[in-house]
DNA sequence: TGTACATCAGTGAACGCGCGTTCACTGATGTAC
DNA sequence: TGTACATCAGTGAACGCGCGTTCACTGATGTAC
């Protein structure tokens, strides 16, 4: 796929690569990112400390590496989501809520498949650290596919006959969604809660604010998945 | 308040316990709290580092101590509210209502006020932490406010008919509201709603998901508080 | 096919650092008679 | 009011640890003729 005809020095470089980012989530899953340890993956791996200074310049570019990664893996699924559905633009609106559902399916997997993996994403910034502009495009990937499925969503007339003051907002602050810049304001506003609401249960649940309460997490994201695709 | 007749040193001793906690709260708004350094403290107090283990037994009785004081701080201000409005029990819905959009407007000032506290709630677990009993009991004071608001927003009969299955659900698992047993599950799921929509605004706006787009995270904060108190 | 050279993976020693925590000790503050 | 003793805050040295990172070097792998 990417830069055919590697040769086999490169082809071995690029393994250990990997080898060294499975190591690295693998501790990451155990301690945190934020005790993620060169010296540790390298002990690992049977090699030492040093050695890995061959393959990241140092311990910030395998963290920008593997929440890049990350973010590609997320941006993946929600794509293939967007091209297993029907084209969208013309689709009717139940086509676009049922996609919207399968995105929001798709996420709490991902989400609930490594929890650590959503947190380097999601979770609480590391200080000081700014994500390379690489990574806010790969945002902006997943930013694109959630519009398309909530722009076939429907643009919900608001049934009252006023709009929500906030829709006015969004009609003049939509940079970010410069993939799309026909949609309606209610698809944007439907974009924003989507985001937010599912990322609210999520972080919540994966955070272990639930455990002891004796309630399922489970239905309660799938009542917001309701609430946001009905009506 | 709490055991009055100090002698000197005790008053001393609680003085220093205070100025070690008002330095960590700096040092956690720099760095972050997993490079939380006690000899950092003790030498931005002038002090050695031996020196604070007068005052606390070792790292992590710190830590507990100002994630249980973060809890206290908000668990207060929602408190304040409660006693601020009207009894509730007898109050009308509006009067429900205009509480509850209190509560969160509470809930965001509290937030941006300082996100790294915010954070050290709500933000990625601490592997391996597990808070101690009291500080939950803390957690459940919060809630017990929460649904106090929702009981008086009003039982919001489906206007469809049947109630929403997610209801079904809660109306079997109440444990976490034990300090309401007699609040409709309508009251219960709108505490959720509640609880998970704002904070996923909130950790989204304030771990920075929100600049460059170009929105203001205020009025989607708003407008989910208007969803929420609305119909 | 064989030799000469360049490239590059990996090692081990070392540097400097800051961490949490313990320990024996000094000196000031409070208490009892 | 003054003396004898106990309490406790704070110090400085020390222990052991692991970290990221650099450096000079060895040995294997690939390339050019």
């Amino acid at each position: 796929m990417t830069g055919s005809a590697k040769t086999p020095r490169e082809r071995y470089r690029q393994q250990v690569r990997e080898e060294v980012k499975e190591k690295a989530w693998q501790q990451i899953a155990g301690t945190g990112a934020s005790a993620l340890s060169l010296n540790a993956i390298a002990k690992q791996m049977g090699m030492s400390g040093p050695a890995l200074y061959r393959y990241f310049a140092n311990r910030d570019e395998l963290i920008t590496e593997l929440i890049r990664d990350a973010y590609r893996s997320l941006a993946d699924a929600f794509i293939a989501v967007g091209d297993g559905g029907d084209g969208g633009d013309g689709g009717d609106r139940g086509a676009g809520r049922a996609r919207l559902a399968a995105l929001a399916q798709v996420l709490r997997r991902w989400a609930l498949e490594d929890p650590h993996r959503y947190f380097l994403i999601y979770g609480t910034p590391v200080p000081g650290y700014h994500a390379p502009q690489d990574i806010t495009a790969i945002a902006s990937e997943m930013m694109s596919v959630l519009l398309d499925a909530c722009t076939a969503a429907g643009p919900d007339p608001a049934p009252g006959g006023e709009p929500h003051a906030f829709e006015g907002h969004l009609a003049g602050h939509r940079e970010w969604a410069g993939s799309h810049p026909d949609a309606p304001p209610s698809a944007l506003r439907l974009a924003l809660a989507f985001w937010s609401r599912l990322h609210g249960v999520l972080s919540l649940e994966l955070a272990g604010h639930f455990t002891g309460m004796g309630l399922d997490p489970a239905l309660l994201f799938a009542a917001e998945v309701d609430g946001l695709t009905t009506r």
